[in-house]
DNA sequence: AAAGATAATATGCATGCACATATTAACGTG
DNA sequence: CACGTTAATATGTGCATGCATATTATCTTT
């Protein structure tokens, strides 16, 4: 018998996974609805529904009205990864972090977003070109737009003390983002700004970021040579 | 303007959200209580928390018992990634998904971790080349790595049907895993496996992962060319 | 004044109930 | 039989309330 504490949702989510785990129900199978989990369990419906909601969220189980909830068929692999600032990934190598502003733009450059988010800026933008480096190395070259009906103080803004991300990061936080991972060869303009030769496979991260239904920013990172991002599940 | 119905969680949440974006309520400033909301919104206060907590969960509040409602000084730079089934992704894209085994040897080929995982799979292992098709198009080549000490079942697979990822992921569940991901150029033997150019840059990910200390699996994926990773904040 | 006990407070959680909403099943009707 | 309509049902959400728990402030006691 479980010593799980079947009174609390944490317990039962904990009773709940067991039995997923144990193939009590098998993956793809429809298990007990709420109410007569409620019944089994001795607790209100609202328990077991907040238990099954944070099953559901990390992708265990699938539920839909009337249809009622089902174990998944192959649980999502997911791995949490933290999106480092600049600075402190520099840092952190023991290196100096430096940056240089090399372009800003107010006027409305069209956003590069090649189709990889649904989503569009607006005119109204910033755009900047930042280089980044490590120890007088370039370590990533960053393209962004910041959209000026979002964050309409950083048109006064020069970013060239202090850079975008980090301004950004304190003075309009985001309530949700996409990101997108990619590899793509050295362009010779890039080649040339990141110091390397031509055709080099270089890793790029984009991102753009949200708060509600406006987006924020968007960059395009493209790392120097040899870059690495890690992960842990 | 948007008329946010008030009155429902997601519209109370889209209202906290508009005094955080607009700095009604500075970062790392105190937010009125749960009480206070519930009476301003003229809602119960279990609908306020439903909101505060899920700001909470996106990091964008910090939230402490007694000690009351904070916006996070430093907004989440965490990003969850989920981690495809191969089939699934290729299937999801309305493809046909298919895949081959290249080679299979059991005797000891020195792992590949090129120093990216601080891990060894030790002497006894299974060794795969698999080339992952989407439509008759190669999609990924992947190069597999099984520890025989932890899978022993694995040594008399052939892997030829069900793909060694698939096997795995239903009879050798694991408690940990290490992503890294990376862009590299393709060489001569994967360009010519993955039908492309020599040279062109390719997205690489690779995946170390362990049941307690013993690790189970090194696998290294290279996409084929225009692969992108998606992943959601 | 320092240390410990105690109270106050904000969030966290559980309950019982009611109603909303999406989805499926059953039922007619032409 | 194919169709639209209606009913049944499981989950989703809101509310009022009470108690639990962590943390801080305050009040002792020595």
């Amino acid at each position: 018998m479980t010593l799980t504490d079947t009174n609390s949702w944490t317990g039962i989510r904990e009773e709940l996974l067991r039995r997923i785990h144990d193939r009590i129900w098998e993956p793809g199978s429809q298990i007990p609805h709420e109410a007569d989990l409620a019944e089994e369990f001795g607790c209100a419906r609202t328990t077991v529904n907040r238990a099954l909601r944070d099953l559901a969220e990390s992708g265990l189980v699938i539920r839909k009205r009337r249809a009622g909830t089902r174990v998944a068929l192959n649980p999502p692999q997911r791995a949490t990864l933290t999106i480092p600032i600049i600075r402190e990934e520099v840092e952190a190598l023991g290196k100096t972090y430096q940056h240089s502003l090399l372009e800003r733009a107010c006027q409305p450059v069209p956003p590069i977003l090649h189709g990889v988010f649904h989503a569009s800026l607006g005119e109204d933008v910033v755009y900047l070109k930042t280089l980044h480096f490590a120890d007088d190395r370039p370590y990533a070259f960053e393209e962004r737009h910041i959209n000026l009906k979002a964050v309409p103080e950083a048109r006064a803004r020069k970013f060239e003390v202090s850079s975008a991300n980090e301004w950004l990061v304190h003075n309009a936080p985001y309530s949700r983002g996409e990101l997108s991972f990619s590899a793509l060869n050295a362009s010779d303009e890039t080649a040339q700004i990141l110091d390397c030769t031509p055709g080099t496979a270089l890793f790029s991260m984009e991102r753009i970021t949200w708060m509600g239904e406006e987006p924020i920013t968007h960059v395009k990172l493209i790392f120097a040579p040899g870059y690495r991002m890690h992960s842990v599940i």
